[in-house]
DNA sequence: GTCTATACTTGGATAGAC
DNA sequence: GTCTATCCAAGTATAGAC
């Protein structure tokens, strides 16, 4: 490793530290309700360090943001599947429960995501990121339709309206932000089984 | 009517203009960055209008909630269904989302929720209320999983985890507060088959 | 019942010491 | 790179006129 990557890896480490914190801050109060003093109190600090990585708070909220939809990403792309299309549409449903459950605290704040700032007073480079963002979102959401359409291309689903049906599993598997919190000490094995039955549950319908 | 009614209803009519402004204003912007004199202003008033019935912003927050909580429940109570237990479920399915489009301000303000105030400062008679709150929501949702144990009692329904079911039919259509925003013009037609076209993916699952 | 004017608090952001 | 001290803007709530 070259000497300014190993600088680049320090300086995002201590980033990664302030983002975990305003993650967990934004998560349990809302954007508008956490302070900057209570990120930094999270990492027993004041302030001070908050402002020297980031320029205001709104950055910070943007890079919990990023951070969320690369975790979500992420899981998309450790999916295998050996099955057929349809299969395959299940294994990127069970991965993105879990990534949902696990990684709840981060996709609260990217559920909080753009509808926060999108009345504020927010200057162009602001309205860029935010673009962005958006972009980012469509294009998850694109993952699922493509993956839907193979499967009916291929005979194994019933044909549907796919942005509708996207819409409606994707929104059943992240109402969990709503109702969901970790219990202390839960296993990812748990987590597991509840995605899986979540899963089961959309795909059989009523 | 009775004198004291008439004066009833007519302090609530007042009241129910506020409320109206203030749902608007929190669906836009959420609580938090919701300002009293935004809500005054969208009244073309000033906020000693709202201070002199509301004292404080907290309490006009738990009446929009409360009025969207009320909306979903006549929905239900609306409902009439001739067939079997599986059609009385997809009839409630349809009301609420129908529900869910139509009253879209105020539903938006119900899904904030408690989460906006479970971390602050709260007077016990603010706690009171917010227990009463989630009382009247998992009374809602206990509506569906009435009728959903109702449909698989009758056969009409595979078997099924019945809250893990319910919760991934509500999400699928709540999450609409996410996604979806009412065009100027939209017909309570367009609305209806939009929400049957929801359902509709809902109980075929993939 | 609503307005204007204002008191008071909170909280984002900065300056300069260490 | 982080802390302390502080500035200043924003926003809740109140007092008193009309």
């Amino acid at each position: 490793m070259t000497k300014t990557a190993q600088g680049a890896k320090k300086k995002g480490w201590r980033k990664a530290e302030i983002i975990a914190a305003a993650a967990e801050c934004f998560m349990e109060r809302g954007y508008h309700a956490t302070k900057v003093d209570d990120v930094a109190a999270r990492l027993g600090a004041t302030k001070g360090r908050i402002y020297h990585h980031y320029s205001s708070k709104t950055d910070l909220f943007f890079d919990v943001h990023r951070e969320g939809m690369a975790r979500l990403f992420a899981a998309q792309a450790a999916v295998v599947c050996r099955g057929g299309a349809r299969d395959r549409l299940i294994a990127m449903l069970q991965a993105h429960a879990e990534a949902m459950l696990t990684h709840h605290t981060y996709e609260t704040v990217v559920a909080q995501g753009v509808q926060v700032h999108r009345f504020d007073q927010t200057t162009p480079e602001e309205r860029e990121t935010m673009a962005d963002l958006i972009a980012t979102r469509d294009e998850f959401e694109g993952l699922f339709k493509s993956a839907l359409d193979a499967a009916i291309a291929a005979g194994e689903v019933t044909p549907r309206e796919v942005s509708i049906s996207v819409k409606m599993m994707l929104g059943a598997l992240q109402w969990t932000l709503v109702w969901y919190r970790p219990r202390d000490g839960e296993t990812e094995a748990e987590r597991a089984d509840l995605a899986r039955r979540m899963v089961a549950s959309v795909i059989a319908g009523v």
